[in-house]
RNA sequence: GGACCUUUAGCUCAGUUGGUUAGAGCGUUUCCUUGACAUGGAAAAGGUCACUGGUUCGAGUCCAGUAAGGUCCA
């Protein structure tokens, strides 16, 4: 066996086990019967994405369910893949286009599509790679992609499927359109903004009797040409006499007229509204129910078109808008200019204000909805934390229409064929009807030579949808035999955001409710039975991280530094449950800290001892000698139960950060800090040396076993260093982690139970080492290992802390010599085990007094809260018995405590 | 406008169904190269638990309200 080296060094370990997993094929998932499935289907990341601190949260708590699932015997599976991303990626290639001076219609769509796919080939899915550097024990031979050939037939089947089944249809509305990517959104991908501008009142002359007015607000006055009335209340008093007249509109001059509609806000401005039904969601609505033609000033790229007039023609809208005001101002329509403030509409993916336009599109219908809501609220599908559930419900109670076309080339061209010859901007939903005229289907018309396909694509939402069922084969049947649909599906854990609750969670929740075994119960055809919310990642200011802001950390480059194992403990251990997360590089430097305490306690072991029987629990157990168990001994076992407990108890509540912090706090504080030093003398006696070694395997072999979903490098390191595993083993693959109640049980057999006196002893004797330390720095001898230190043993401590004992744990209390016994004019030290005298060079019997006067104040006023309390008929009467005897020992105890400080005090003459 | 979240030590956060003297990590200060680890060890300082009421023998915890910050929806 190789020397463990003085420090840990990840880079080496971590390149040597991920080979050698993959090798191995660890990481595959496999059907069978015999063991439980756990599946996790991966969040795609875009194909043009590269790893952020987002995906080392989100992955790094995929990765430790998956790694835990193994461990306790599951079949885990954890799909991993990319998502096309339409727009991101479309964007990628024509901004390398245009470096060329081209765009992608000088190529046209064929040679576009060839130039993304070359795209994806050559550096798409980057980030795949790189969660392996983060150790990410994914199934790579299932690695999907959303335009896969097999996944884009099942998209464009359930296009088919849900258009046959009227869920799916074309209709001319108000869309959100990105005039950067020139094609239409859904209302997920806008988001609102504040956004400081103007606004103007407009005068409109009455056409009928010049000289009055009526005046209207406006932020958007470069859209005043595409004004088809003015609308009012219909019970406002003020315009009464004016319905049904006409008004001149002040740019592009027209006479329009003035309409009623109940929808008109009264007290806004004068109560009047201008209505631009082409440019507005309401304004269309209104000029729906007025049957005005809507009048469409701008172009898709949002410039203004020959419609806005001359002037205003051909300007940018932004140019444009300023151009208006000064068109208005000239001609006194302008009444007022002033400085306001309202929410826009921008574009998520190019950060550009959206246009309300109105444009063909196809729609969706969600289906089930209702079942949707109702596998949440019923409990098939949990959410954690919990909340989320709301906000879920919320979204489908006012569900809205999706619009699922996207004008791109990039994506699932849907699958409709128009007659040649039809004017496609045209169609009536006769004619939509009809398939002499429109041709829906998968594998396109017969005779394609009299037929033109649809120009657009899919939103790559509607392809994402599908994910937990697609990437297992879905729909063709020898495909999803081969994935083991049947034994995998439903997934059992979703890892997400909570940003894309609606996008996706919701939407794949009523996709496998529509298309997974149809009239089987509901929780058969659910996507996934948990989702887990991971908070958002933010900068120390808590800022989220950008890209434009440079806030975002390189993980890579943390890997680098603190190593995988590090990243990942650090960045887990400071992510409370549904909470955000304010990053700090100082606890990722904590997490390679830790990995490297893991590793120097194991290096202490294999210092100490040749490794003895180590390959399972069972050979371990077999050299404790339960006889010579100590206080020490049982302390660090009731420890190793109760941290087991409460890591079991973690991992069913999905509370990583408390988990490792379990672990942290056990390994470092409870074994390292205490036992591993009370070993120091144990290894010294041969009496004590063998089942003080067992005791430590054992603590080390239950330690790596749950520390590795965390650290899984060097925790597989560690494993085959002190011979838990054989060479051809792996603790990735091959542990079995023992529950609480496994591993009680496995010592019961053995003749171990937990003595829980003996192990309060140890606690008692920790904190009794903490108050002497502290004392005997108060006194002025800080660090100074003293020749001989004398004790009294408290009666109730005197089984345990006998003088042989004692002996033992001189190095923890500093001395040469430590035994029973008295000294005068010494540094006293009352702890509740026993009162400790340490001799000081020169007494000064002042100083020595003034501290034990100190120390006696702070034992009197508890006693004095402890005395009222107790003093106290309701508290004595109603507080459960527990409580009440917790108090009264108190009392004691800090009586007792007195009556020591006043003897030494005493004493000291 | 509606819904949700947060407010505890200088910083980041724990704190189960109310119950002894409110915890951790980091930071700060002091001491220690002793033999696993200075990526370490020991100790200390530091908190009117945002505020105001209420329920209770007892409130960081439960209830009502207020304030500040944040997120989502409209």
């Amino acid at each position: 066996m190789a020397q463990i080296t003085k420090s840990y060094e990840p880079r080496d370990v971590e390149k040597k086990w991920y080979a050698a997993w993959q090798q191995a094929e660890c990481f595959a998932g496999r059907v069978d019967p015999a063991r439980e499935p756990y599946a996790i289907v991966i969040p795609p990341p875009n194909v043009t994405g590269v790893l952020t601190m987002g995906h080392v949260l989100n992955n790094t708590l995929q990765d430790i369910l998956i790694r835990r699932a193994r461990l306790e015997g599951g079949s885990a599976m954890w799909l991993p893949g990319t998502d096309h991303a339409g727009i991101a990626t479309q964007s990628v290639v024509e901004r390398e286009l245009r470096k060329q001076k081209k765009n992608r219609r000088d190529l046209g769509r064929e040679k576009f599509l060839e130039q993304v796919w070359q795209w994806r080939e050559e550096k798409g899915g980057m980030i795949l790679k790189q969660l392996q550097a983060l150790g990410a024990s994914a199934d790579w031979a299932r690695t999907q992609f959303t335009m896969d050939p097999h996944y884009s037939r099942a998209v464009l089947k359930v296009f088919v499927d849900l258009y046959r089944k009227g869920h799916i249809y074309r209709g001319k509305r108000m869309v959100n359109w990105c005039p950067a990517s020139l094609t239409a959104l859904s209302d997920e991908e806008v988001v609102m903004k504040p956004v400081k501008g103007f606004i103007y009142r407009v005068r409109y002359e009455l056409a009928d009797q010049p000289g009055r007015f009526i005046e209207v607000k406006t932020t958007r006055p470069e859209t005043i040409p595409g004004d088809v009335a003015i609308a009012v209340h219909p019970d406002d008093p003020r315009y009464q006499d004016v319905v049904g007249r006409k008004v001149w509109r002040p740019l592009n001059r027209a006479a329009i007229p003035i309409i009623a509609d109940a929808a008109v806000d009264r007290e806004f401005g004068s109560g009047a509204l201008k209505i631009t039904p082409a440019h507005d969601k309401v304004d269309f609505e209104i000029g729906l129910r007025h049957k005005l033609e809507p009048i469409d000033v701008l172009n898709p790229d949002a410039t203004l078109n020959d419609l806005a007039g001359p002037g205003l023609a051909g300007l940018e809208r932004f140019a444009g808008r300023k151009r208006a005001v000064e068109l208005l101002r000239e001609s006194g329509a302008l009444a007022q200019e002033e400085a306001y403030e309202n929410n826009v509409g921008y574009s998520e993916r190019a950060d550009v204000p959206i246009e309300p336009r109105l444009t063909w599109q196809w729609w969706l219908k969600y289906p089930r909805v209702e079942e949707a809501k109702a596998a949440v609220r019923d409990g098939h599908i949990r959410f954690y934390p919990e909340r989320w559930s709301k906000v879920y419900l919320h979204w489908l109670e006012n569900i809205q229409d999706w619009c699922i076309s996207r004008q791109l080339w990039w994506g699932h061209r849907i699958p409709v064929w128009y007659a040649r010859g039809l004017d496609k901007e045209k169609l009536t939903e006769a004619d939509l009807a009809d398939p002499a005229k429109v041709h829906v289907s998968l594998d396109g018309p017969a005779d394609p030579a009299n037929w033109v396909q649809e120009d657009d694509v899919l939103d790559t939402w509607a392809s994402s949808w599908l994910w937990p069922f697609a990437t297992l084969g879905w729909p063709d049947e020898e495909a999803m035999a081969k994935a083991g649909f049947d034994y995998y599906y439903p997934t059992t854990t979703l890892v997400t955001g909570p940003d894309i609750i609606f996008f996706w969670v919701a939407r794949m929740i009523m996709a496998g409710l529509e298309f997974i075994r149809p009239g089987e119960p509901l929780a058969r055809r659910i996507p996934f039975k948990q989702v887990y919310f991971t908070g958002i990642i933010r900068d120390a200011q808590g800022r989220k991280m950008s890209k434009s802001l440079g806030n975002s950390p390189d993980p890579l480059d943390l890997i680098e530094r603190y190593g995988a194992d590090g990243l990942r403990f650090g960045i887990v251990s400071i992510a409370p449950q549904g909470q955000d997360i304010r990053f700090q590089e100082d606890r990722i430097e904590s997490g390679k800290n830790f990995c490297n305490k893991l590793w120097n306690a194991c290096r202490f072991r294999q210092m100490h001892g040749g490794i003895a029987d180590n390959s399972m629990l069972g050979a371990v157990l077999a050299r404790l000698e339960p006889a010579k168990f100590d206080a020490d001994d049982h302390g660090v076992l009731d420890r190793l139960l109760a941290t087991t407990r409460e890591v079991d108890r973690c991992f069913t509540e999905f509370e990583f950060s408390a988990a490792a912090q379990a672990i942290y706090g056990f390994f470092w504080n409870d074994f390292c800090d205490w036992y591993v030093e009370v070993s120091k003398a144990k290894l010294q006696d041969e009496a004590t040396k063998a089942n003080c070694l067992a005791l430590q395997d054992l603590v080390l072999r239950q330690t790596l076993m749950q520390l590795h979903p965390f650290a899984p490098f060097i925790t597989e390191e560690l494993w085959h260093q002190l011979g838990y595993g054989s060479a051809d083993s792996f603790l990735i693959r091959d542990a079995r982690i023992e529950s609480t109640s496994q591993l009680v049980e496995a010592l019961r057999l053995v003749g171990l139970r937990v003595d829980l006196k003996a192990s309060a002893a140890s606690r008692a004797l920790q904190l009794s080492a903490s108050k002497y330390r502290a004392d005997k720095a108060a006194a002025g001898l800080a660090g100074a290992r003293l020749p001989e230190v004398y004790f009294e043993v408290h009666p109730a401590h005197a089984a345990f802390f006998t003088a042989a004992k004692a002996a033992q744990y001189a190095r923890i209390f500093e001395t040469e010599v430590f035994r029973p016994g008295t000294l005068a004019n010494a540094v006293n030290s009352v702890t509740a085990v026993a009162t400790f005298y340490l001799p000081r060079p020169a007494t000064d019997t002042g100083a020595e007094r003034a501290r034990l006067q100190k120390e006696r104040e702070t034992v009197a006023k508890h006693i004095a809260a402890t005395e009222a309390r107790l003093a106290n008929q309701a508290f004595v009467s109603k507080a459960p018995p527990a409580v009440l005897d917790g108090a009264r020992k108190q009392l004691a105890d800090l009586q007792a405590k007195q009556a020591e400080i006043d003897r030494l005090i005493g004493g000291l003459g």
